[in-house]
RNA sequence: GGUGGCGUGGCCGAGAGGCGAGGCAGCGGCCUGCAAAGCCGUAUACACGGGUUCGAAUCCCGUCGCCACCUCCA
């Protein structure tokens, strides 16, 4: 197979081209969400991201085997649920919902899997056992069931950020308890008798529960094998989370991810955007201001490496820049009608497409993912169609040209035909009701510019647009959109 | 102290030795009854100082500034 797709690799700092260790076949594993709290924009935009990667590997012919978890129990979520007054069960179940609602409402495409952590405890507890056996883990000194990493008997720990046990700095006042080193981690945590019982499982030193990072190595060699090809998340995870996956697999004789692929940090008005900082953008407030799709092409349109600085003014001049597209897709269907070719199915990895991407979009894409650069490739065929939508001829041409930019824009998740973005079916109805009201307005305006009585036509105009109701008109007639009401 | 990144036109944002990506905004024109949308045209941009080169935003050296991470985080 003649794909040659590169990525930039965290652990190399290069960019390395993609070698698939099951030929035609790429396993990625995402950190998804601890289920504490209400999503917000970075859980969207790291969803987005590997989102765009999954639909770019299908379309260059891979099987992708997407594994994102769920992490639904920890610190956080033990007691969160008691502050909002709930088991930490159904806390964390609650939370985990409205993450599906998110990603959802942004078109990610579901994960192959999702595991849960608590699924996987027994899994957990196995390879905590191969790491004490093979000496790159103790049980807590102090005799309880606290069970750690032993940094120092890893050489290889910090292979992943680059840094040396010796240089790291140590934050204040770090307690030892029962570990011999300060950078040694939890693998286990002895379970508290403040925290309910519920909240801890049997293990050959004793209840407790998973450290944080011990379950996504579990469940990622689970679902992936002991060697697999990408290992997503943002990029706050590369230290501590990601390095100490990294030491803990491999030090238990895994191979572990061969790339590790890190999505950039979203900035708020300028200061990064923190829980301690408590300055997050959460999915329900953007939902409340803007589309879903105005909203992933906000995150989708920067390089996916890159800071990425949210604010109104930025949601809205991205949404400007989306609209052009729309536009050109609604009058060019418009102008299609029976004609427009049929919509990009990604369920199906796009196999029964009419037409391939250029070349030139899928040179940026293999290349990183160049989002940036391949959306200039999509805004010239933009150009390109409106020329001919403009001139009226070459009808083939413009079927041709829209079936290209969607399908250039679904692998980037923001096409604006896709059936996705549209509403509910009560959203449907209302829709053709408002249809039939504005084109009852619109011949009598018709009227009235036939009969050059164009202060009744302007008035009519007005009266729609202070209803929210943004009318233009066209060669053979009108359109409309909703503007600011 | 250690590690990584960044500095591009009014704004956002690519590119990585030689035709000024793209978007938003602006300006001039076409189209339109007027608009809108669209089309055409429109820019002494690459933090600063040296160097290498026929040629540097891109490579090298130095300087300045900004940011992130070093056990809460997508």
């Amino acid at each position: 197979m003649g794909v040659t797709i590169s990525l930039y690799n965290t652990a190399s700092r290069t960019t390395e081209e993609l070698r698939p260790v099951h030929d035609g076949q790429v396993g990625i594993y995402v950190c998804g969400a601890t289920v504490q709290g209400e999503p917000h924009i970075g859980h969207l935009r790291s969803a987005s991201v590997f989102d765009t990667l999954r639909r770019w590997l299908l379309y260059s012919g891979l099987r992708v085997t997407m594994v994102r978890n769920v992490t639904d129990i920890d610190d956080k979520i033990l007691s969160k649920s008691i502050e909002e007054g709930r088991e930490w069960f159904a806390h964390a179940y609650k939370y985990e919902r409205a993450f599906t609602a998110a990603y959802d409402a942004l078109d990610v495409l579901p994960p192959s899997s999702e595991p849960r952590a608590t699924g996987h405890i027994t899994e957990m507890i196995e390879l905590i056992s191969r790491l004490i056996e093979a000496g790159h883990a103790y049980p807590a000194l102090d005799g309880s069931a606290d069970v750690y990493f032993d940094a120092a008997s890893w050489s290889d720990y910090g292979a992943l950020t680059n840094q040396k046990l010796e240089d790291m700095e140590l934050s204040e006042g770090a307690e030892l308890r029962g570990k011999k080193d300060a950078r040694d981690f939890a693998l286990w945590k002895a379970h508290k008798d403040s925290e309910p019982i519920t909240a801890s499982w049997p293990s050959p030193w004793g209840r407790g529960r998973p450290g944080w990072h011990i379950e996504c190595s579990a469940m990622s060699t689970k679902y992936l094998g002991s060697n697999f090809d990408i290992h997503g998340g943002g990029l706050d995870l590369r230290f501590p989370h990601h390095e100490n996956e990294l030491a803990q697999s491999r030090a238990a004789g895994d191979r572990f991810a061969n790339i590790w692929m890190h999505s950039g940090l979203l900035n708020v008005g300028g200061d990064k955007m923190s829980k301690s900082l408590g300055n997050s953008v959460f999915a329900s407030d953007l939902f409340a201001a803007f589309s879903p799709l105005a909203v992933r092409y906000f995150l989708t349109g920067a390089g996916y490496r890159s800071i990425l600085d949210f604010s109104s003014e930025a949601m809205e001049r991205s949404a400007a820049s989306l609209e052009r597209l729309q536009n050109f897709l609604a009058r060019a269907r418009q102008a299609l009608g029976a004609d427009a070719p049929a919509l990009p199915d990604v369920s199906d990895s796009y196999a029964g497409r009419s037409v391939d991407v250029p070349a030139e979009f899928a040179a940026a894409l293999d290349d990183d993912l160049g989002v940036p650069r391949a959306l200039s490739v999509v805004f010239a065929s933009v150009s390109e169609g409106a020329k001919l939508l403009d001139s009226g001829s070459h009808r083939a041409g413009l079927a041709r040209i829209v079936a290209e930019v969607e399908l250039m824009l679904d692998i980037l998740g923001v096409n604006p035909s896709s059936a996705v973005w549209a509403g509910s079916a009560a959203d449907a109805k209302a829709e053709s009701a408002l249809d039939s009201l504005v084109a009852t307005i619109a011949e009598r305006r018709a009227r009235a510019k036939a009969e050059k009585d164009f202060a009744t036509a302007d008035a009519l105009r007005d009266e729609l647009a202070a209803a929210g109701v943004i009318i233009e008109d066209t060669a053979d007639g009108y359109r409309y959109h909703l503007g600011e009401g």
